[in-house]
DNA sequence: ACTAATTTGTAAACGGCCATGACGAAATAG
DNA sequence: CTATTTCGTCATGGCCGTTTACAAATTAGT
């Protein structure tokens, strides 16, 4: 009765790989590995009447991930039910693993999370790398990520793949860090300086957020806009489960929406953008406060005291970031706005001046504000888990081609 | 050597049906059709190499295009290459239409359009619309379709649905006009009022816009941004070809978007919302003229005659909107802003300062604008469209189930 | 305790669909 | 006029999910 509105791409055009047989095996067994990984637990049956197919069909998917170690057979399962219990399947904690790094102004760190999602090793440094030259950061990374490797492999782990969560805008090649100040890193491909054994993908750090908390999150929905800040305001936009990236892999910069169009300058040519109200350096300015390490806890530390310059700062933050969200929630109609990074653990704060600038400017339910509760870890997790949903997006890729 | 970046639906969980045989075959058939589409005219030969199957296998899928009377065999090409030549299909001029209608304030139009594209029929009733009631105002709208849907079947022509192109916000259930404040309808459900012969789809006259826009534009990309303003500032974002509709389905309300946050207060709630500014009552009022019919031909005409306050409040328009699209590309960074309905008519007075804003505020190149060419046609043409791809999208569908 | 009902997992037969390879048809090139 | 190239089709084969049937394992009822 209803036809169906155009939101996805057609199914002719988008396509890229011609429609075959081998191609449908391989959807579906990344379908069986999915529902298995989405529900922890599962028996065959449970697999079939879950995606649509039948359990002789589901059997078959399910021997082949077996015999690739993907997944493992745990046993009968022990229901109330009446009839024949099935055996329940898990994905495999042996085999592919993820290894997420993380280039920080601060610190590097590198993880390595199996397929089941558990972190299976870790590794952190702190250094300044503020000005550092990308040659020696890197190469202090990979150091880092060969000794998680070798830790992974010692517990029967392979890596699948690496992913570098940046703070700076990443080119759509995935690759090449364009433009990142707090590093001053400008057109650097990053793929000759880190190691060539596996896959490689770099992204901006408030993307990798975004996708931890729409993979790890409790509750998050599938579209959202997700703010971090370290030092600049990164957001990232999820639209049904999906990453927006932009043409150029550059959407999110929600650090330059003006938000008062005749403000002080920016570096970034215009007036009165998001960051020179709501940036980590304009914030300390407000509160009065010189730059210093960890500007995110002295400025908590301050505001719990009650510190009333810095509450007061934070406030007229939130009010600037108030004002840019609805704009964006205007644009985008998301169904939360999750913040994360730095902006969670000073929300207390900032949240009364957003929420009220939403709801003031907004007709109708102004967007619900949602606070993140993966802390810092969000990119470096995400990073991680990016690798992994490349493995359950598509097992047949990492066994053979 | 470089993983994809997750910018789709995971091909598990996003697919809704399962991945069988007959799906296969079903989204082959699309892609035949769908090449054949794009292209006006293709061999067997050309489409398999096109979509990457053999050409025995595009034979059988062509014979059972033909036989739904989806595809038409033109005869032999005549190419100047050595070997035998192909034989032309063509999607069929008969067969199944898109019937697309449009409410607005002033006017009602329909038209029907074929398979190929072409319009076959239409009709055009110039009525006041402005705060009467649904039921009228879309009864005569019926009476209109039943007309246009009787001359097309008189070319052979069957209805193969009905989209409704509304100038206000509709739910993502596609049929409920939840608040179209031009006509004064509140959470009015059309369905009821529409002959229920055909599936139906009621959305925002700047969605449909969009969409006529992507599929019918020279040279539109996959990844922009539609402006139009007819009283209101409606806009679309494409994403990858299709539409961001949001989780309520009010994406695009880029007329609340605040351009100035301690501005003049707006029936929403805010402050200085960019319709204060750029909406045409406001350009009205700011260049001194009293609300009447055609407002767009006046100002038009008005700024080409050289009228000072018609061109001030263009230029101020213009700046405002250049303020709120600036905060619009950096989170999305689209590849081009296309400015259709009304603004495409006024771009040459709006169009400089626009610019300017957009470039004074961006750091590196500013995100191009262009102006739709496409007239006032774009959101029925648009409705009708939807309804074919549809039918491209999903052949089998139309012909049985 | 025993039977009936229910559910699970597997095996064999079946049917659909695309690939492969071969072939005739229809054009060009020499 | 022949060799070459390309097109469309046909027969064959292999892959894959479905259908149908059945044994295994559990609960519910008596």
């Amino acid at each position: 009765m209803t036809a169906p509105p155009h939101e996805a791409r057609p199914p002719g055009a988008g396509r890229a790989l011609p429609d075959t047989q081998r191609g449908m095996r391989r959807r579906n067994l990344a379908r069986v590995l999915h529902a298995v990984s989405a529900e922890g637990s599962l028996s065959r049956a449970a697999v079939a009447a879950r995606i649509g197919l039948t359990r002789a069909a589901v059997s078959t998917l399910v021997d082949e991930l077996i015999r690739w170690g993907l997944l493992e057979e745990l046993g009968p399962e022990r229901p109330g039910r009446v009839g024949r219990p099935g055996s329940a399947l898990a994905v495999s904690g042996r085999g592919p693993a993820g290894i997420g790094a993380e280039i920080g102004v601060d610190h590097l760190a590198v993880c390595a999370v199996d397929l089941r999602g558990a972190v299976r090793a870790r590794a952190v440094r702190h250094t300044a790398n503020r000005g550092r030259a990308p040659g020696p950061v890197v190469g202090e990374l990979t150091e880092l990520v060969r000794h998680v490797v070798a830790e992974a492999e010692r517990e029967a782990l392979r890596p699948a793949g690496l992913a570098v969560a940046v703070p700076g805008l990443v080119a759509r090649d995935g690759r090449t860090v364009v433009r990142a100040p707090n590093l001053d890193w400008h057109d650097t491909d990053l793929a000759p300086l880190l190691p060539a054994d596996w896959p490689l993908t770099v992204d901006n750090e408030a993307n990798f957020g975004a996708l931890a908390e729409l993979w790890l999150g409790a509750g998050t929905p599938r579209d959202f806009l997700h703010v971090s800040a370290e030092i600049g305001i990164g957001a990232a936009v999820v639209v049904d489960g999906g990453l927006l990236r932009g043409t150029r892999g550059f959407a999110g910069e929600l650090g330059h929406v003006p938000v008062r169009p005749d403000g002080p300058p920016c570096p970034c040519g215009g007036r009165g953008c998001l960051e020179q109200y709501a940036g980590e350096e304009a914030v300390l300015r407000a509160a009065g406060l010189a730059p210093r390490e960890d500007p995110v806890g002295l400025l908590a530390g301050r505001a719990e005291q009650g510190d009333a310059s810095v509450r007061a700062a934070l406030r007229d933050a939130g009010t600037a970031l108030g004002i840019a969200l609805t704009g964006a929630a205007n644009l985008l109609d998301p169904e939360t706005v999750v913040l994360g990074g730095a902006l969670a653990g000073l929300s207390p704060w900032l949240l009364p001046s957003l929420e009220t600038e939403l709801r003031d400017r907004t007709a109708g339910p102004p967007c619900p504000v949602t606070v993140s509760g993966l802390g810092s870890e969000g990119p470096l997790l995400g990073a991680a888990h990016s690798v992994i949903r490349g493995v359950l997006d598509d097992p047949a890729a990492v066994v053979h081609g």
